[in-house]
DNA sequence: ATTACTGCAAAGGATTTGCATGTGA
DNA sequence: TCACATGCAAATCCTTTGCAGTAAT
């Protein structure tokens, strides 16, 4: 597991909230992600292993963790993605293709931010950023329409 | 009204496709939202003409734009926009503040679309990017987290 | 012993779909 | 004419909420 669990624990407790086993297991599951996760993926894993854990559950508990600044939540393409909070804000590349993620490197986009902050005056957020487009393997692909390129939905949508 | 209608006209028919009054009404308030409209702005400035058209209609409609690349969808914070499909493609800065959008700057972003193909190996669609931050106006706002940030939802979500 | 958190079930809201009707070509 | 679009209503799915029971502190 490659957070530090008693850091997160301790966190919470701190600002007065309860660490309870979902809680843990949620933000494992996060973890186990390795980069975004999704709603459903989350509750899969974390199900596995604690089948009676309600998605009320898991909403709120995602929830809060953004609150407390632990987990962010990312839309892309109609869908909400979780992380963990690192210490580095980072970014990310994400194929529209095969859903692969990559990470952006910071020093390209630090550029864009830093010219777009000077001769536009707006300050992009640092949080989260993510770029949809083509990965290497899958650079050679048919166009398609801005819409129906959206790779398939988890559930639902179907057609 | 400052798109061709009668091109857009002519690419639904040359495909085969109807040209309805519901279709030219669409359009039009899409292009009257200038910039970005979310569904329920269309909703009403079709509706404002015509109080019988249904939000089914709507969907099938955008939906149907959309494949025909005549209209490009963005989601953006939980939303759906939509947008004329200009000659150019071209991005936004939207404002997590205030709502307000305005265009980047198409070689800085170039800039950095170029260095992330070479250096990366990754082809960001050039589409349609929108990066979220502050604008000049609202640039000294205290910060909130990554998720209570969101501007309220147009209904929904009421807390 | 408190009271925050969870699970359950129901409510609420957004989006999709089936079908009969209407209408553009 | 006749297939495609639309309107309507029902179905479906996602998310939130109220409440009673459970468990962390």
């Amino acid at each position: 597991m490659s957070h530090d669990r008693l850091n997160y624990a301790e966190r919470m407790h701190a600002q007065g909230y309860r660490v309870t086993p979902q809680r843990q297991m949620i933000l494992d599951a996060i973890c186990a992600g390795c980069g975004h996760t999704s709603f459903e993926d989350i509750l899969r894993r974390v199900q596995a292993q604690s089948p009676a854990l309600n998605r009320a559950t898991l909403y709120r508990t995602l929830d809060f963790l953004c609150k407390l600044r632990l987990v962010v939540a990312l839309d892309l393409d109609g869908r909400t993605y979780y992380e963990i909070a690192g210490v580095a804000p980072h970014h990310h590349l994400v194929c529209r293709a095969c859903g692969h993620m990559q990470a952006l490197d910071n020093r390209l986009l630090d550029q864009l931010i830093e010219a777009v902050r000077s001769q536009q005056g707006f300050a992009i957020d640092m949080d989260h950023v993510a770029l949809l487009g083509l990965c290497k393997q899958c650079g050679g692909e048919a166009r398609e329409s801005a819409r129906s390129r959206r790779r398939p939905p988890e559930k639902r949508r179907a057609k």
